[in-house]
RNA sequence: GCCGCGUUCGUCUAGGGGUCUAGGACGCCGGCCUCUCACGCCGGUAGCACGGGUUCGAAUCCCGUACGCGGUACCA
C-alpha cells in the first residue's frame, strides 16, 4: 500500500435484498482499516440491476449499518464530496467511459439477440476472444450497420474486448499474485441495452472517481478483477489495492442459507439479529473474529480496540464457518457487561412483546438476577418463565434429587412462617428460613432446594431467597402449597 | 467441464525451515467455589488432508492428488 495516498475504502452494497451478514462483515473489515488509517468509509449503493431492484433494500442496509455503528463518511444521504453516491444517479459517467472505451477498441457495440447468445454458449462456449467474430458486432459489421442498428434501437450493449491470450496479474492484499490467462476471461457486457451499466464497469468508474485506495470486498469477486484490471488500463487508470476476504460459510457447508436460519437457528440478515437481541458489539466482535487473528490471545475486543489491532494481513485466505456458539460466547460477556439497568432496558421490549406484565423496578430485580445466566437479552423471558407466571410442573430430575420425605412438612411450615411475615424482601426470607432449619434441627438446604423446585420448577437458577424476593409473597406461598399438593 | 482460491484440534485461529513432544479461544468432559445453576478459577479431550520431493532438519518451501469454496449472466 503507497502510504502517501490517502485511504477511502467502500462498502458497496447492491439493493437487492436485506444487508446479509457476510455483507456486515465487508462492511466491518472496510471500516477498521479505514478507521485504522485514518482514511474514509464510503457508502456506495449499487443499484444497476432494475430487475432485482427491491424497494426497502436501501433502508434495511441503512438501517442495519446504523444498528451496528459502523458510521460512514460519505454515503446516499448526508452526500459527501464525490455526489452522488447512488449508481442510478450517476449514468452519464458510465456512458462517458463506455464510450472511451470503445473509441481506444478496448469495448465494442453488440447486437446479438439472445437466442444468439444462447446458441453461441452451446456450440461454441463463450463470448471472446475465440467468437466475436462470428458474431453481429461493431467488429464484423460495417459501420453505417452500425450505426444504423444503434440508432434503429437500444437493443444493444457494449462488450469489453478483452485481449486474447495475454497473462493478467491481479494483486491481492490477501492472497498475493493471482493470475488468469485472458483466454479464460469473456467479453463482458459493459453496458447493458437498458442503459445500465453492469457491476463491472460501474464498480471501476466509481472506484477511480472516487478515489477509493482499496478494494475491500467478498472473494466471490477475485475471478471479475481480472477484467477490472483490463478495464483500468484499458483507460489509463492506476488500479487499487484489492483485498478478497474469505466467504462465511454455514456449518453444513456452502452459503448461510435461510435454511441455516431455520434449523441451526443462525439469522442470515443483520436486522435478524437485532431481533433476535445480539448486541451490536459483540456481532461486530464476533465478526471480527470470523476471518481475521489480532495474533494475540485476546478475543474480546470493543471496536476502537478492533481498528487499534487492524490489519489486512491478518486477514486469512480460506473459507470460514459461522459459529453460533462462539457468537453467544461473546454476547454472554457483552450482556454481563451492561449495568442492570441497560439490561432492563434492552429486555423491555421483549417482555413487552411476549404479554408480560412487570414494573421497572421489578424488571430490573429480574435482570439483576439472571444476568449472569443467559446469554441474550431476551432469555431474561424465554427462559427463566417462572418470575412471571407459576410453574406447570416439577423437573423430574430435580424432584427425585431434591424431594425428600420431610420436604412437604418442611415447606408448609416455611410457607406458614413467611405468610405471618411482614416485609417479603431478601433477608426476611433468608432469615426466617435458617430459623426454621435450626428449629428443625435440617441443614438449609433441606428447605432451600425443595422452596427453589416449588417456586421455579427448576432445580436450577439463581439463588433462591433473591428468587422467592422477586416472586413475591402472595406466588411464592400459592407455588409453596401447590408443590405440597402435587408433589406430595 | 474449465478457471481461480483454499486446506493446522468438531469450530475460529497462532505459527511462515530447527525454540512445535504444535499455542490460544469456543464447544465438550472433569474438578474447585457454592443453597442449586451460572459466573470465575484449575485441569483434560482433540489437529498440521494425503503422496512425493527440496533440506542435516518441513506444520512451515515445491509438485501432484483428494476434498471444500468461489466464478463461469445484458446479477451483484
Amino acid at each position: 500500500m503507497a502510504s502517501d495516498t490517502p485511504v477511502r475504502v467502500r462498502f458497496a452494497p447492491s439493493p437487492t435484498g436485506r444487508l446479509h451478514i457476510g455483507g456486515l462483515r465487508t462492511a466491518l473489515y472496510n471500516y477498521l482499516f479505514a478507521r485504522k488509517h485514518d482514511g474514509d468509509f464510503v457508502l456506495r449503493i449499487e443499484d444497476t440491476d432494475q430487475a432485482r431492484y427491491e424497494p426497502g433494500a436501501e433502508e434495511d442496509i441503512r438501517e442495519a449499518l446504523a444498528w451496528t455503528g459502523l458510521e460512514h463518511d460519505e454515503g446516499p444521504e448526508q452526500g459527501g464530496d464525490y455526489a452522488p453516491y447512488r449508481q442510478s444517479e450517476r449514468s452519464g459517467h458510465y456512458h462517458e467511459y463506455a464510450q472511451k472505451l470503445v473509441e481506444a477498441g478496448r469495448a465494442y457495440y453488440a447486437f446479438d439477440t439472445e437466442e444468439e447468445l444462447d446458441d453461441l454458449r452451446e456450440t461454441h462456449g463463450a463470448y471472446d476472444g475465440s467468437t466475436r467474430r462470428q458474431m453481429r458486432n461493431s467488429l464484423t459489421l460495417s459501420d453505417e450497420e452500425v450505426e444504423r442498428l444503434i440508432d434503429e434501437s437500444d437493443d444493444y450493449v457494449i462488450r469489453l474486448k478483452v485481449p486474447r491470450q495475454e497473462s493478467v496479474q491481479v494483486e491481492d492484499e490477501i492472497r498475493g499474485t493471482v493470475s488468469f490467462d485472458t483466454s479464460e476471461i469473456d467479453d463482458q457486457v459493459l453496458m447493458k441495452s437498458d442503459g445500465m451499466p453492469t457491476y463491472h464497469l460501474a464498480n471501476i468508474v466509481d472506484d477511480h472517481l472516487m478515489d477509493i485506495s482499496h478494494v475491500i470486498r467478498g472473494e466471490e469477486w477475485l475471478s471479475s478483477t481480472p477484467k477490472h484490471v483490463l478495464m483500468y488500463d484499458a483507460l489509463g487508470w492506476e488500479p487499487p489495492a484489492f483485498a478478497h476476504l474469505p466467504l462465511i460459510l454455514s456449518p453444513n457447508g456452502g452459503k448461510l442459507s435461510k435454511r441455516d436460519a431455520n434449523e441451526l437457528g443462525i439469522p442470515v440478515y443483520v436486522t435478524d439479529y437485532r431481533e433476535a437481541g445480539y448486541e451490536p458489539d459483540a456481532l461486530l466482535n464476533f465478526l471480527a473474529l470470523l476471518g481475521w487473528s489480532p495474533g494475540t490471545e485476546e478475543e474480546l475486543f470493543g471496536l476502537d480496540d478492533m481498528i487499534d489491532a487492524f490489519s489486512l494481513d491478518r486477514v486469512g485466505a480460506s473459507g470460514v464457518q459461522f459459529d453460533l456458539d462462539k457468537l453467544r460466547w461473546v454476547n454472554e460477556h457483552s450482556v454481563r457487561d451492561l449495568s442492570v439497568d441497560a439490561l432492563a432496558e434492552r429486555a423491555r421490549p421483549h417482555v413487552d412483546a411476549v404479554g408480560d406484565e412487570v414494573g421497572d423496578e421489578r424488571l430490573r430485580t429480574i435482570c439483576g438476577l439472571v444476568q449472569d445466566r443467559i446469554q441474550v437479552v431476551p432469555e431474561v423471558v424465554t427462559d427463566n418463565r417462572y418470575f412471571f407466571e407459576d410453574p406447570e410442573e416439577y423437573e423430574e430430575e430435580g424432584v427425585q434429587k431434591r424431594w425428600t420425605d420431610e420436604s412437604a412438612d418442611l415447606l408448609l411450615a416455611y410457607a406458614d412462617r413467611l405468610e405471618a411475615v411482614d416485609s417479603f424482601d431478601t433477608e426476611t426470607v433468608e432469615t426466617e428460613l435458617r430459623d426454621l432449619a435450626d428449629e428443625k434441627d435440617v441443614g438449609a438446604g433441606a428447605i432451600i432446594h425443595p422452596s427453589r423446585l416449588a417456586v421455579s420448577g427448576r432445580s436450577y437458577g439463581p439463588g433462591v431467597f433473591g428468587l422467592l424476593a422477586a416472586v413475591g409473597k402472595e406466588a411464592c406461598l400459592r407455588r409453596m402449597r401447590r408443590a405440597v399438593e402435587t408433589l406430595g
